[in-house]
DNA sequence: ATAAATTACTAAATCGTTTTAGTTTATCTT
DNA sequence: AAGATAAACTAAAACGATTTAGTAATTTAT
């Protein structure tokens, strides 16, 4: 069992608060006493019990993420690095899942804030359209850090990616590589990711002068592999031509791929496809993928910091304070799109 | 800002006590009482502060969960597994990274004891020998859980799966499609697992009268994709000929596969090539990649189970009794096994 | 009608810290 | 040498719950 602050002070002949002094370095005790301390509570390897200082200064060293989708790779990059920052800081990471559900996040919020955690990072469900839980947060005096998929009127700290010039990037690759007729198969109308890719995608084609086509722009809901199939389907059965296809994630283009491999289409001479997020897939597959990276890792790493900063502030001024962060993307050149123009 | 139970008894007009005995439903308050003390609650959304409440009960209601490889398909199916069934008993998961190193894992372990959780699941590091860090949880009378990657000798509750059956049903796969001349990249010396894979591999082989050829048994220390790149060149060029392998995991049978493309060895027609883990990236891949589905999910979920009976034990007799589960593996035939023998 | 038992509470201690407000002892002024 | 200052502590309250022991009021037993 491990030796409580009361046993600790017993042993050396001094109170409780003298202890607790020493450890925290308060100036009114003598460095003797302080140096006796130290090295007898790392002999017998106290460490004060995290629940009891809570009670006092009510911060747990704590914080709670949420993800939409735990089995999502991009989502895991970024949760490594929050982690290896939280870690760099003495934080704890707790976990929730929220299924992509708002009815989960909510309850997830509500958990969080029980458990008193000192901020919250996440990313919202697909689902997710109203915001009072979040604004319970920042009203909570929680720290509030949003990324990737993220309201922009609540008011937090945000990182995000520049999904606009990401979809533009995507699509003014496709256009070098000679494509004129580029399709794009976007995410639901509600979250601001897939608006902005596909702003992306409208603004490099007027960039280029290509007209635009609503007829070759379709909407998947869940952006999962089965419904980049059956959207490639319904295109082509629709008997709409393309030579490129921009997908608003990488699983929507290999459902596509599938598909038009399916009907001996070759990827990419026949036609270029290209996705958006770099999940781990992309790499191993036949042809491998050409996409988007939206450095995962490095908006993981930013959310823990901004926490921190806020954090910072808020222990001098007592005032939440927050900034956006846009980061930029990356355009990773794979097979899926190698055509020679 | 949440309230009190000192506000809720002021309120009410009772006692701290009575409102607290009212909502933990002891029989010494009157229904009438509890009634309206549970109703009141209710109206404001009063929830216990869960640090004040573990200093008098010890219980936190978290739990640690460590995991080798955060980034790992095969972990966060687990991991799914575990917080699903966490979530519907009120547990939190606090999440653990030990980047398949044994120092990272001590550290976290330490870290989980302070913040008091109620228990550990975990599947050990690549890296980890020693197990004292074990030990020490289990005398600091917290429930540990291992899965997937474990030591036996470890007096804990275990999951795992019967890698031993696992080896052998792939291997026999190979075989009855008709392969001779197999192959197996193995893990590791230390690890559990691979041993068992590599034994299951060998009775394959004896049960069906296949002369055991060392030669043709490769060590891959790290299970990634460029070693079995690396090995199945070593092979290739070491001029021993093969026409079945058996990779401890789908990582390493992925890149053996991309070695043979490059040489136009043909699979499966030339080579039958099948993995172990039942990763993501297996359906995908050109050919889709025969391999072992550890059943991940079922997994996390079982080690939760076993940590909430000895949770329920513990309450009741105050000493812990542990058990181990193994689980059954199933074959997934897909386009690198697909030969017709 | 009185004692015993039961019911439905309350007071106060407790968990392990931190922190405010003293208190003692030694040191410095003048 | 007396008072003021500073140094180095201690006592006790506080955080927010739970729980043990105790008590008043009511009911039951004899």
């Amino acid at each position: 069992m491990r030796p409580s602050l009361k046993q600790i002070a017993n042993a050396l002949n001094l109170s409780t608060a003298a202890v607790s002094k020493a450890l925290n370095d308060y100036p009114d005790i003598s460095l003797a006493t302080k140096k006796i301390v130290k090295s007898y509570v790392k002999k017998v390897g106290y460490k004060a019990n995290i629940q009891a200082t809570y009670l006092r200064t009510q911060k747990t060293m704590t914080i709670g993420v949420i993800l939409p989708d735990i089995t999502n790779h991009f989502f895991l990059e970024i949760l490594k690095g929050i982690m290896t920052q939280a870690n760099k800081n003495k934080y704890t990471i707790i976990l929730g899942h929220s299924k992509e559900s708002e009815a989960e996040e909510k309850k997830l919020i509500y958990q969080f804030l029980q458990q008193k955690v000192d901020g919250i990072l996440m990313s919202l469900a697909q689902d997710t359209s109203r915001f009072e839980h979040l604004n319970k947060v920042i009203n909570n005096k929680t720290i509030l850090v949003l990324f990737d998929k993220l309201a922009r009127t609540i008011n937090c700290s945000k990182v995000f990616v520049d999904d606009k010039k990401g979809g533009f990037k995507a699509t003014q690759h496709l256009i070098k590589k000679g494509c004129t007729k580029i399709a794009h198969f976007r995410g639901d109308l509600n979250p601001q990711n897939s608006i902005d890719r596909y702003l992306g995608y409208r603004e490099a084609l007027s960039f280029h002068e290509i007209k635009f086509d609503p007829n070759k722009v379709l909407i998947s809901r869940k952006g999962s592999v089965k419904e980049g199939y059956l959207l490639a389907k319904k295109l082509y059965e629709s008997g709409i031509k393309i030579d490129g296809l921009f997908c608003v994630t990488d699983m929507v283009a290999l459902g596509a791929i599938r598909f038009f491999k399916e009907r001996k289409i070759n990827v990419p001479n026949d036609i270029c496809v290209i996705g958006f997020s770099k999940t781990m897939v992309g790499k191993f597959v036949n042809p491998s993928l050409s996409t988007v990276d939206q450095k995962a890792s490095k908006m993981g790493k930013m959310a823990m910091k901004l926490f921190l900063s806020e954090e910072k502030i808020l222990k001098t001024e007592k005032r939440l304070e927050n900034q956006s962060l846009q980061l930029n993307t990356k355009l990773i050149k794979r097979e899926s799109t190698s055509k020679v123009s």
